[in-house]
DNA sequence: CTAATCATGTAAGGCGTTACATGATTTT
DNA sequence: AAAATCATGTAACGCCTTACATGATTAG
């Protein structure tokens, strides 16, 4: 019964301090959930594989609602797991870049439609920038630039986030302006690609 | 019984020439294999769902083996499905970034196997930045950086490789040189951290 | 008095990975 | 003679999303 990545996820999380499975579902998503995600439905059972495997101890209370309320803190084994996980090389996860997949086929859309498209995510990319340089700005105004203030991962996490995001957003508006310039395709551009073929292949 | 991205991701290969379902696993790894992948176990059932749902159709000759060789092909309906797909916004697919996870929860390690970790990283993305550019100028001497060259796809698709395994590459050298300089802790980060939240607490 | 927040759980179903199963042809 | 390639499928299991279910307290 090994742990997932979800699991160390939380346990990092817990390893700052002691947390409910609600303030978990918060944590997750800003500003961890830009890199690793998940429902409250997966959380909840986690915690209890986090249990059961000893990393992880909760002190019950009476909670609003129906149910106790479960405060869970890390077990020394549990520092002791992540302190092992953490300097591992990462496995390879399955990338999932759907506006990927349609730029290598973007040949067979509407040129003009798939400008648009690129123009759109180059605005969001810009947005999503922005944003995270005025958290990162915040954050460097409380020291976090740090590597031994508390929230010096958030920082470095931050800092990432700004590249990605200028990064993707310059390759969008490269993406767009590809579309634009010079001699616009007129004929339908799937047609194209099977004459091509078919030239080839005589 | 809407496609799947994978299903599009097939359709969209589909419509540059026909091929069988070992073809398309093949395809599924380089190059959109950078951007989305796919196991073989996913692909001859995919492949079964268009067919029924008159996107694609089948030509069966036999073949090696036991059972029959099926040569794929889109048809009107599925080139004008992807069509209307294409230029659609993508649906935000949950991020999955382990490296950022360890990231976020750094002072919970070793600061030196940490400071190991980032530099391997950084030498596989540098390599990896090196194999794309190669790629590439192999694409560009075919063309392939002009809008109707059948192949754009695959350079636009390579372009954005290229930019993100060099900015990764560059964080994962700052977040090394972080781990080093100045006054490295000596004291248990998790204890370090502990104690200010205490101090906060008190 | 209504809506949001706090708080914990379960169920159904899709997506994805690993592994199993078969067998001809081509390369080493 | 052994290994790789071509070629198509199935089974089991885990991860993840969407939706359902309950109910107290606090804010507007």
């Amino acid at each position: 019964m090994s742990i997932s990545v979800l699991g160390y996820t939380m346990l990092g999380l817990l390893a700052r301090g002691p947390h409910t499975g609600y303030d978990l579902v918060r944590l997750l998503r800003r500003p961890i959930g830009y890199y690793w995600t998940a429902q409250q439905s997966q959380i909840y059972p986690e915690l209890g594989r986090l249990a059961q495997a000893g990393l992880v101890v909760f002190e019950a209370a009476s909670g609003p609602g129906p149910r106790e309320k479960k405060t869970y803190a890390t077990t020394a084994e549990g520092r002791a797991a992540l302190a092992t996980w953490l300097p591992l090389p990462p496995g390879s996860h399955a990338p999932r870049d759907e506006l990927m997949v349609k730029t290598f086929a973007v040949a067979a859309a509407d040129a003009d439609q798939m400008r648009a498209l690129y123009l759109t995510m180059s605005r969001e990319h810009a947005q999503r920038a922005e944003d995270f340089e005025r958290q990162q700005a915040e954050l460097d105004e409380t020291g976090a630039h740090a590597l031994d203030h508390p929230r010096f991962g958030n920082y470095a996490t931050l800092r990432m986030g700004v590249a990605y995001e200028r990064m993707r957003q310059e390759w969008c508006t490269w993406m767009a302006a590809q579309l634009t310039t010079p001699a616009r395709r007129r004929q339908d551009p799937l047609d194209h690609e099977l004459t091509v073929a078919k030239r080839r292949r005589s």
